[in-house]
DNA sequence: TCTGGGGTCCTAGGACCC
DNA sequence: TCTGGGGTCCTAGGACCC
Protein backbone atom coordinates (compact mmCIF):
# COMPACT_ATOMS: atom_id res chain seq x y z
CA UNK A 1 0.00 0.00 0.00
CA UNK A 2 1.54 3.24 -1.07
CA UNK A 3 2.20 5.77 1.94
CA UNK A 4 -0.70 8.55 2.53
CA UNK A 5 0.21 11.61 5.55
CA UNK A 6 -2.02 13.98 6.72
CA UNK A 7 -1.07 17.35 7.88
CA UNK A 8 -3.59 18.86 10.41
CA UNK A 9 -3.53 22.24 11.30
CA UNK A 10 -5.28 24.72 13.78
CA UNK A 11 -6.75 27.65 11.69
CA UNK A 12 -5.45 30.95 12.88
CA UNK A 13 -4.56 29.00 16.08
CA UNK A 14 -3.65 31.10 18.87
CA UNK A 15 -6.51 33.32 17.73
CA UNK A 16 -8.54 30.16 17.63
CA UNK A 17 -7.79 28.94 21.26
CA UNK A 18 -8.59 32.40 22.76
CA UNK A 19 -11.95 32.51 20.90
CA UNK A 20 -12.78 28.96 22.82
CA UNK A 21 -12.34 30.55 25.46
CA UNK A 22 -14.34 33.98 24.96
CA UNK A 23 -17.20 33.23 22.70
CA UNK A 24 -18.11 37.10 22.51
CA UNK A 25 -15.15 37.41 20.09
CA UNK A 26 -16.24 34.44 17.88
CA UNK A 27 -17.41 36.84 15.03
CA UNK A 28 -15.22 39.91 15.97
CA UNK A 29 -11.58 40.02 13.84
CA UNK A 30 -8.84 38.90 16.36
CA UNK A 31 -5.27 39.32 16.62
CA UNK A 32 -2.74 37.78 18.66
CA UNK A 33 0.72 39.19 19.52
CA UNK A 34 4.70 38.48 19.93
CA UNK A 35 6.03 38.57 23.08
CA UNK A 36 6.30 41.86 24.50
CA UNK A 37 2.99 42.63 22.68
CA UNK A 38 5.52 43.83 19.99
CA UNK A 39 4.17 42.38 16.56
CA UNK A 40 0.72 40.55 15.19
CA UNK A 41 1.53 36.92 14.88
CA UNK A 42 -1.80 35.53 14.48
CA UNK A 43 -4.71 36.96 12.90
CA UNK A 44 -8.25 35.24 12.45
CA UNK A 45 -9.28 35.93 8.23
CA UNK A 46 -11.52 38.62 9.50
CA UNK A 47 -8.36 40.78 10.86
CA UNK A 48 -6.33 39.55 7.78
CA UNK A 49 -8.82 40.83 5.79
CA UNK A 50 -8.66 44.31 7.40
CA UNK A 51 -5.24 44.29 5.94
CA UNK A 52 -3.30 43.63 8.94
CA UNK A 53 -0.08 41.26 7.72
CA UNK A 54 1.93 38.82 9.56
CA UNK A 55 4.59 40.18 11.71
CA UNK A 56 2.87 43.80 11.61
CA UNK A 57 4.21 45.87 14.68
CA UNK A 58 1.05 46.44 16.33
CA UNK A 59 2.20 50.44 17.27
CA UNK A 60 1.30 50.68 13.75
CA UNK A 61 -1.99 48.85 13.42
CA UNK A 62 -3.35 50.05 16.89
CA UNK A 63 -5.89 52.96 15.78
CA UNK A 64 -7.02 50.33 12.92
CA UNK A 65 -7.77 47.79 15.29
CA UNK A 66 -9.77 50.58 17.79
CA UNK A 67 -11.66 51.54 14.79
CA UNK A 68 -12.67 47.91 13.79
CA UNK A 69 -13.33 46.95 16.91
CA UNK A 70 -10.30 44.09 16.60
CA UNK A 71 -10.11 41.82 19.61
CA UNK A 72 -6.14 42.16 21.00
CA UNK A 73 -4.38 39.54 22.80
CA UNK A 74 -0.74 39.13 24.32
CA UNK A 75 0.64 36.05 23.83
CA UNK A 76 -0.69 33.06 26.55
CA UNK A 77 1.61 30.16 25.70
CA UNK A 78 0.20 28.09 28.18
CA UNK A 79 -3.18 27.98 26.82
CA UNK A 80 -2.39 27.30 23.46
CA UNK A 81 0.32 24.32 24.78
CA UNK A 82 -2.92 23.10 26.65
CA UNK A 83 -5.00 23.28 23.73
CA UNK A 84 -2.48 21.96 21.37
CA UNK A 85 -2.23 18.68 23.80
CA UNK A 86 -6.04 18.05 23.09
CA UNK A 87 -5.88 18.17 19.89
CA UNK A 88 -2.92 15.79 19.39
CA UNK A 89 -4.58 13.89 22.23
CA UNK A 90 -7.41 13.68 19.00
CA UNK A 91 -5.03 12.76 16.27
CA UNK A 92 -3.43 9.45 18.02
CA UNK A 93 -7.14 8.24 18.25
CA UNK A 94 -7.58 8.66 14.36
CA UNK A 95 -4.36 7.53 13.85
CA UNK A 96 -1.55 4.90 14.17
CA UNK A 97 1.38 7.42 14.12
CA UNK A 98 1.51 10.85 14.96
CA UNK A 99 4.31 13.51 14.32
CA UNK A 100 4.01 16.54 16.48
CA UNK A 101 5.23 19.45 14.18
CA UNK A 102 4.66 21.86 15.85
CA UNK A 103 2.45 23.68 18.63
CA UNK A 104 -0.61 24.15 15.84
CA UNK A 105 0.56 21.27 13.30
CA UNK A 106 0.75 17.20 13.09
CA UNK A 107 1.62 15.11 10.56
CA UNK A 108 -0.52 11.72 10.75
CA UNK A 109 -0.53 8.67 9.16
CA UNK A 110 -3.33 7.79 6.43
CA UNK A 111 -1.77 4.88 4.81
CA UNK A 112 -3.89 2.52 6.38
CA UNK A 113 -7.20 4.37 5.12
CA UNK A 114 -8.30 3.54 1.78
CA UNK A 115 -8.04 6.15 -0.89
CA UNK A 116 -11.76 6.60 -1.74
CA UNK A 117 -12.36 7.49 1.85
CA UNK A 118 -9.63 9.82 3.03
CA UNK A 119 -11.77 12.85 1.90
CA UNK A 120 -14.52 11.59 4.38
CA UNK A 121 -12.29 10.29 7.02
CA UNK A 122 -10.35 13.92 6.80
CA UNK A 123 -13.96 16.07 7.85
CA UNK A 124 -15.10 13.71 10.05
CA UNK A 125 -11.65 13.97 12.09
CA UNK A 126 -12.09 17.78 11.57
CA UNK A 127 -15.67 17.87 12.92
CA UNK A 128 -14.58 15.65 16.09
CA UNK A 129 -11.68 18.37 16.52
CA UNK A 130 -14.16 21.30 16.25
CA UNK A 131 -16.90 19.51 18.43
CA UNK A 132 -14.76 18.18 21.12
CA UNK A 133 -12.11 21.43 21.23
CA UNK A 134 -13.83 24.49 19.88
CA UNK A 135 -10.58 24.40 17.51
CA UNK A 136 -11.18 24.60 13.70
CA UNK A 137 -8.57 22.82 11.46
CA UNK A 138 -8.13 22.17 7.92
CA UNK A 139 -6.15 19.08 6.54
CA UNK A 140 -4.40 18.38 3.78
CA UNK A 141 -3.37 14.67 2.44
CA UNK A 142 -0.62 13.69 0.00
CA UNK A 143 2.19 11.00 -0.19
CA UNK A 144 4.93 13.17 1.23
CA UNK A 145 5.36 15.60 3.52
CA UNK A 146 5.33 18.45 1.63
CA UNK A 147 2.51 17.48 -1.23
CA UNK A 148 0.71 17.01 2.50
CA UNK A 149 1.68 20.70 3.35
CA UNK A 150 0.63 21.50 0.23
CA UNK A 151 -2.43 19.98 -0.29
CA UNK A 152 -3.00 21.90 3.73
CA UNK A 153 -2.49 25.10 1.68
CA UNK A 154 -4.98 24.31 -0.92
CA UNK A 155 -7.95 23.31 1.42
CA UNK A 156 -7.44 26.56 3.72
CA UNK A 157 -7.43 28.54 0.22
CA UNK A 158 -10.57 27.21 -0.79
CA UNK A 159 -14.11 27.38 0.84
CA UNK A 160 -15.53 25.22 -1.37
CA UNK A 161 -13.25 21.93 -0.48
CA UNK A 162 -14.86 21.80 3.17
CA UNK A 163 -11.19 22.24 4.85
CA UNK A 164 -9.83 18.75 3.33
CA UNK A 165 -8.23 18.40 0.12
CA UNK A 166 -5.84 15.26 -1.29
CA UNK A 167 -3.20 15.14 -3.28
CA UNK A 168 -2.92 11.66 -3.79
CA UNK A 169 -3.81 11.03 -6.74
CA UNK A 170 -1.28 12.17 -9.60
CA UNK A 171 -3.99 13.14 -12.15
CA UNK A 172 -5.76 16.09 -8.99
CA UNK A 173 -1.60 17.11 -8.67
CA UNK A 174 -1.26 17.73 -11.85
CA UNK A 175 -4.80 20.46 -11.93
CA UNK A 176 -3.43 21.86 -8.63
CA UNK A 177 0.34 22.58 -9.20
CA UNK A 178 0.42 24.84 -12.00
CA UNK A 179 -1.61 27.05 -10.15
CA UNK A 180 0.12 27.88 -7.31
CA UNK A 181 3.00 30.34 -6.43
CA UNK A 182 6.57 28.60 -6.05
CA UNK A 183 6.95 30.70 -2.94
CA UNK A 184 3.88 28.57 -1.14
CA UNK A 185 6.12 25.27 -0.77
CA UNK A 186 7.14 24.32 2.58
CA UNK A 187 10.73 25.07 2.56
CA UNK A 188 11.19 27.69 -0.31
CA UNK A 189 11.71 30.91 1.31
CA UNK A 190 12.27 34.54 -0.21
CA UNK A 191 16.11 33.81 -1.31
CA UNK A 192 14.93 30.18 -3.15
CA UNK A 193 11.65 32.04 -4.54
CA UNK A 194 14.08 35.25 -5.78
CA UNK A 195 16.06 32.91 -7.55
CA UNK A 196 13.83 30.30 -9.09
CA UNK A 197 11.61 33.39 -10.30
CA UNK A 198 14.97 34.60 -12.61
CA UNK A 199 14.84 31.04 -13.92
CA UNK A 200 11.30 31.90 -14.80
CA UNK A 201 10.38 28.92 -12.09
CA UNK A 202 6.92 30.55 -10.97
CA UNK A 203 4.61 27.84 -10.32
CA UNK A 204 4.95 24.47 -8.22
CA UNK A 205 4.39 22.41 -11.07
CA UNK A 206 7.66 24.49 -12.60
CA UNK A 207 9.32 23.41 -9.70
CA UNK A 208 8.28 20.10 -9.60
CA UNK A 209 9.09 19.58 -13.39
CA UNK A 210 12.89 20.82 -13.04
CA UNK A 211 15.91 18.88 -13.03
CA UNK A 212 16.48 17.57 -9.56
CA UNK A 213 20.56 18.52 -10.46
CA UNK A 214 19.54 22.07 -10.98
CA UNK A 215 17.88 21.98 -8.07
CA UNK A 216 20.54 21.02 -5.68
CA UNK A 217 22.82 23.62 -7.22
CA UNK A 218 20.36 26.66 -6.77
CA UNK A 219 19.02 25.59 -3.38
CA UNK A 220 21.62 22.68 -1.65
CA UNK A 221 20.05 19.40 -0.89
CA UNK A 222 17.00 20.65 1.08
CA UNK A 223 16.01 21.67 -2.46
CA UNK A 224 16.69 18.65 -4.39
CA UNK A 225 14.72 17.26 -1.54
CA UNK A 226 11.67 19.48 -2.28
CA UNK A 227 11.61 18.70 -6.04
CA UNK A 228 11.35 14.93 -5.50
CA UNK A 229 8.73 15.40 -2.53
CA UNK A 230 6.46 17.36 -5.30
CA UNK A 231 6.94 14.19 -7.63
CA UNK A 232 5.56 11.67 -4.72
CA UNK A 233 9.09 10.83 -3.74
CA UNK A 234 9.47 10.53 0.13
CA UNK A 235 12.33 11.69 1.74
CA UNK A 236 11.07 12.80 5.09
CA UNK A 237 10.14 10.00 6.88
CA UNK A 238 7.30 10.47 9.94
CA UNK A 239 9.15 11.03 12.90
CA UNK A 240 6.96 10.17 16.17
CA UNK A 241 9.79 10.64 18.71
CA UNK A 242 10.76 13.85 18.90
CA UNK A 243 14.65 14.03 18.44
CA UNK A 244 17.62 14.61 21.09
CA UNK A 245 17.21 18.32 21.34
CA UNK A 246 20.74 19.98 20.24
CA UNK A 247 20.51 23.42 21.81
CA UNK A 248 18.04 25.82 23.88
CA UNK A 249 17.90 29.51 24.05
CA UNK A 250 16.07 31.70 26.13
CA UNK A 251 16.23 35.55 24.92
CA UNK A 252 13.68 38.50 25.32
CA UNK A 253 13.60 42.18 24.37
CA UNK A 254 13.07 43.98 27.38
CA UNK A 255 9.73 45.97 28.17
CA UNK A 256 11.65 49.10 28.71
CA UNK A 257 15.52 49.86 27.71
CA UNK A 258 17.59 48.27 30.06
CA UNK A 259 20.69 50.72 30.83
CA UNK A 260 22.07 50.08 34.36
CA UNK A 261 24.64 46.62 34.59
CA UNK A 262 22.42 45.83 37.45
CA UNK A 263 19.24 45.64 35.75
CA UNK A 264 21.02 43.35 32.90
CA UNK A 265 22.09 40.88 35.35
CA UNK A 266 18.74 40.33 36.78
CA UNK A 267 17.36 39.90 33.41
CA UNK A 268 20.05 37.89 32.31
CA UNK A 269 19.53 35.91 35.91
CA UNK A 270 16.32 35.40 35.47
CA UNK A 271 16.82 33.81 31.70
CA UNK A 272 19.67 31.83 33.29
CA UNK A 273 16.59 30.55 35.81
CA UNK A 274 14.33 29.66 32.88
CA UNK A 275 17.01 27.97 31.22
CA UNK A 276 17.87 25.52 33.62
CA UNK A 277 14.13 24.77 33.66
CA UNK A 278 14.38 23.60 30.36
CA UNK A 279 17.17 22.21 30.80
CA UNK A 280 16.20 19.52 33.35
CA UNK A 281 12.78 18.74 31.90
CA UNK A 282 14.64 17.71 29.12
CA UNK A 283 17.28 15.56 30.79
CA UNK A 284 19.88 17.68 29.70
CA UNK A 285 22.86 19.74 30.53
CA UNK A 286 25.64 22.17 28.90
CA UNK A 287 29.28 23.13 28.93
CA UNK A 288 28.90 26.78 28.50
CA UNK A 289 26.96 29.66 27.74
CA UNK A 290 26.85 32.67 24.91
CA UNK A 291 25.57 35.86 26.62
CA UNK A 292 24.64 38.52 24.16
CA UNK A 293 22.76 41.58 24.29
CA UNK A 294 22.15 44.74 21.55
CA UNK A 295 20.68 47.98 21.62
CA UNK A 296 17.50 48.38 19.26
CA UNK A 297 18.24 47.95 15.70
CA UNK A 298 15.19 50.08 14.46
CA UNK A 299 16.44 53.30 16.84
CA UNK A 300 18.92 55.21 14.42
CA UNK A 301 19.77 58.46 16.62
CA UNK A 302 21.31 56.80 19.67
CA UNK A 303 24.86 55.02 19.69
CA UNK A 304 24.54 51.04 18.98
CA UNK A 305 26.23 48.37 20.64
CA UNK A 306 25.82 44.32 19.82
CA UNK A 307 28.03 41.74 21.63
CA UNK A 308 28.52 38.39 23.16
CA UNK A 309 30.48 36.14 25.01
CA UNK A 310 30.93 32.48 25.27
CA UNK A 311 31.54 31.03 29.12
CA UNK A 312 33.00 28.28 29.48
CA UNK A 313 31.39 26.02 32.92
CA UNK A 314 33.78 24.47 35.15
CA UNK A 315 31.82 21.20 34.14
CA UNK A 316 28.60 20.65 32.44
CA UNK A 317 25.38 20.99 34.82
CA UNK A 318 22.06 22.08 34.17
CA UNK A 319 21.76 23.99 38.05
CA UNK A 320 20.24 27.54 38.08
CA UNK A 321 22.82 28.86 40.71
CA UNK A 322 26.02 27.49 37.73
CA UNK A 323 24.14 28.61 35.17
CA UNK A 324 23.31 32.31 37.14
CA UNK A 325 26.86 32.64 37.40
CA UNK A 326 27.83 32.03 33.98
CA UNK A 327 25.18 34.54 32.89
CA UNK A 328 26.41 37.44 35.05
CA UNK A 329 30.15 36.81 34.40
CA UNK A 330 28.86 37.04 30.40
CA UNK A 331 26.59 40.08 31.25
CA UNK A 332 29.71 41.75 33.11
CA UNK A 333 31.73 40.82 30.44
CA UNK A 334 29.74 42.54 27.57
CA UNK A 335 28.37 45.12 28.94
CA UNK A 336 29.23 48.50 28.05
CA UNK A 337 27.91 51.71 30.12
CA UNK A 338 26.10 54.09 27.81
CA UNK A 339 23.52 51.87 25.99
CA UNK A 340 20.14 51.55 25.92
CA UNK A 341 19.68 48.26 25.53
CA UNK A 342 16.89 46.45 23.95
CA UNK A 343 17.38 42.82 24.06
CA UNK A 344 19.51 40.05 26.14
CA UNK A 345 19.61 36.25 25.93
CA UNK A 346 21.30 33.21 26.49
CA UNK A 347 22.12 30.55 23.99
CA UNK A 348 22.87 26.76 24.91
CA UNK A 349 24.21 24.67 21.70
CA UNK A 350 25.79 21.47 22.28
CA UNK A 351 23.64 20.05 24.50
CA UNK A 352 24.51 17.05 26.40
CA UNK A 353 22.24 14.16 28.55
CA UNK A 354 22.39 15.04 32.00
CA UNK A 355 25.11 12.88 33.70
CA UNK A 356 27.08 11.74 30.18
CA UNK A 357 29.91 13.73 30.27
CA UNK A 358 33.62 13.96 31.65
CA UNK A 359 34.19 14.62 35.19
CA UNK A 360 36.95 16.83 36.70
CA UNK A 361 39.42 14.69 37.97
CA UNK A 362 38.85 17.29 41.68
CA UNK A 363 34.98 17.59 41.68
CA UNK A 364 34.53 20.98 44.15
CA UNK A 365 30.75 20.18 42.97
CA UNK A 366 28.50 17.98 45.40
CA UNK A 367 26.32 16.64 42.83
CA UNK A 368 23.94 14.89 44.36
CA UNK A 369 23.08 17.97 46.20
CA UNK A 370 22.83 19.97 43.58
CA UNK A 371 20.23 17.55 42.09
CA UNK A 372 18.22 17.23 44.98
CA UNK A 373 18.04 21.00 45.04
CA UNK A 374 17.02 21.76 41.57
CA UNK A 375 14.45 18.83 41.77
CA UNK A 376 12.92 20.35 45.15
CA UNK A 377 13.28 24.01 43.02
CA UNK A 378 11.37 22.45 39.97
CA UNK A 379 8.71 20.64 42.44
CA UNK A 380 7.61 23.93 43.88
CA UNK A 381 7.54 25.95 40.90
CA UNK A 382 5.46 23.03 38.88
CA UNK A 383 2.80 23.17 42.06
CA UNK A 384 2.86 27.14 42.87
CA UNK A 385 3.65 28.10 39.44
CA UNK A 386 6.59 29.35 37.53
CA UNK A 387 8.69 31.96 39.25
CA UNK A 388 7.15 31.06 42.89
CA UNK A 389 10.15 29.95 44.25
CA UNK A 390 13.84 32.10 42.81
CA UNK A 391 17.17 30.91 43.65
CA UNK A 392 18.30 34.64 45.68
CA UNK A 393 21.46 34.21 43.59
CA UNK A 394 19.29 35.54 40.89
CA UNK A 395 18.72 39.06 42.84
CA UNK A 396 15.77 39.95 41.13
CA UNK A 397 14.30 42.96 42.78
CA UNK A 398 12.85 45.48 40.32
CA UNK A 399 12.14 43.89 36.90
CA UNK A 400 11.76 47.01 35.11
CA UNK A 401 13.14 45.67 32.17
CA UNK A 402 10.65 42.49 31.83
CA UNK A 403 8.69 41.79 28.69
CA UNK A 404 5.35 43.35 28.49
CA UNK A 405 2.15 41.06 28.33
CA UNK A 406 -0.62 43.67 28.77
CA UNK A 407 -3.38 42.01 27.06
CA UNK A 408 -3.47 38.94 28.04
CA UNK A 409 -5.91 36.60 28.25
CA UNK A 410 -6.69 34.95 32.28
CA UNK A 411 -5.28 31.41 32.82
CA UNK A 412 -8.36 29.76 31.93
CA UNK A 413 -6.55 26.20 31.28
CA UNK A 414 -4.14 26.39 34.66
CA UNK A 415 -6.04 28.65 37.03
CA UNK A 416 -9.63 27.17 38.59
CA UNK A 417 -10.90 30.67 39.42
CA UNK A 418 -9.67 32.04 35.61
CA UNK A 419 -12.17 29.41 34.77
CA UNK A 420 -15.14 31.30 32.76
CA UNK A 421 -18.75 31.01 33.64
CA UNK A 422 -20.68 28.64 30.98
CA UNK A 423 -23.50 30.51 29.19
CA UNK A 424 -26.56 29.53 28.05
CA UNK A 425 -26.25 28.53 24.35
CA UNK A 426 -22.52 28.45 24.36
CA UNK A 427 -22.29 25.18 22.03
CA UNK A 428 -18.46 25.94 21.10
CA UNK A 429 -17.57 22.54 23.19
CA UNK A 430 -15.24 24.31 25.46
CA UNK A 431 -17.03 22.49 27.80
CA UNK A 432 -17.10 19.34 27.21
CA UNK A 433 -13.41 19.98 27.26
CA UNK A 434 -12.81 21.31 30.60
CA UNK A 435 -14.98 18.71 32.78
C1' DT B 1 58.65 32.45 -11.94
C1' DC B 2 58.27 28.24 -9.11
C1' DT B 3 56.48 27.10 -3.58
C1' DG B 4 51.98 19.24 -2.16
C1' DG B 5 47.72 17.32 -1.43
C1' DG B 6 44.42 15.66 1.19
C1' DG B 7 42.01 14.81 5.02
C1' DT B 8 39.15 16.38 9.45
C1' DC B 9 37.17 19.51 12.54
C1' DC B 10 35.14 23.71 13.87
C1' DT B 11 32.67 28.01 13.30
C1' DA B 12 30.01 31.65 11.31
C1' DG B 13 26.45 32.74 8.63
C1' DG B 14 22.61 31.88 5.55
C1' DA B 15 18.17 29.95 4.85
C1' DC B 16 14.15 28.17 6.38
C1' DC B 17 10.44 26.86 9.57
C1' DC B 18 6.44 27.93 12.96
C1' DT C 1 6.97 56.14 22.54
C1' DC C 2 6.08 51.31 20.35
C1' DT C 3 9.17 46.46 15.80
C1' DG C 4 9.08 38.30 18.82
C1' DG C 5 11.27 33.85 20.15
C1' DG C 6 13.14 29.46 19.39
C1' DG C 7 14.47 25.98 16.67
C1' DT C 8 17.02 22.96 12.50
C1' DC C 9 19.99 22.10 8.67
C1' DC C 10 23.54 23.13 5.25
C1' DT C 11 27.79 25.13 3.36
C1' DA C 12 32.02 27.70 2.87
C1' DG C 13 36.18 28.59 4.61
C1' DG C 14 39.84 28.62 8.00
C1' DA C 15 42.80 25.95 11.22
C1' DC C 16 45.24 22.12 11.74
C1' DC C 17 47.45 17.79 10.75
C1' DC C 18 50.13 14.22 8.31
Amino acid sequence: MSRALALVDGNSFYCSCERVFDPKIATRPVIVLSNNDGCAVARTAEAKALGIGMGEPYFKIRELCEQNKVAVFSSNYTLYGDMSARLNAIYREWAPEVEIYSIDESFLDFTTIPERDRLAYGRDLRATVRQWTGIPTCVGIGPTKTLAKLANHIAKKNDDLGGVCDLTDPAVRDRWLPKIEVGEVWGIGGASERKLLQLGIETVGDLRDMPARSARQLMTVVGEKTVLELRGISCMELEELPPQRKGCAVTRSFGKPVKTLDAMLEAVSAYATRAGEKLRRHGLETSHMVVFMHTSRFNQRDPSHSASKTIHLAESSADTLDLIDAAKRGARAVFREGFAYAKAGIIMDDLIVAGSGSRPLFDAHDREKSAALMTALDAINGKYGRGALVPAAAGIKRREWQTKFDRRSPRYTTRLEALPTALSGWTTGAENSMV
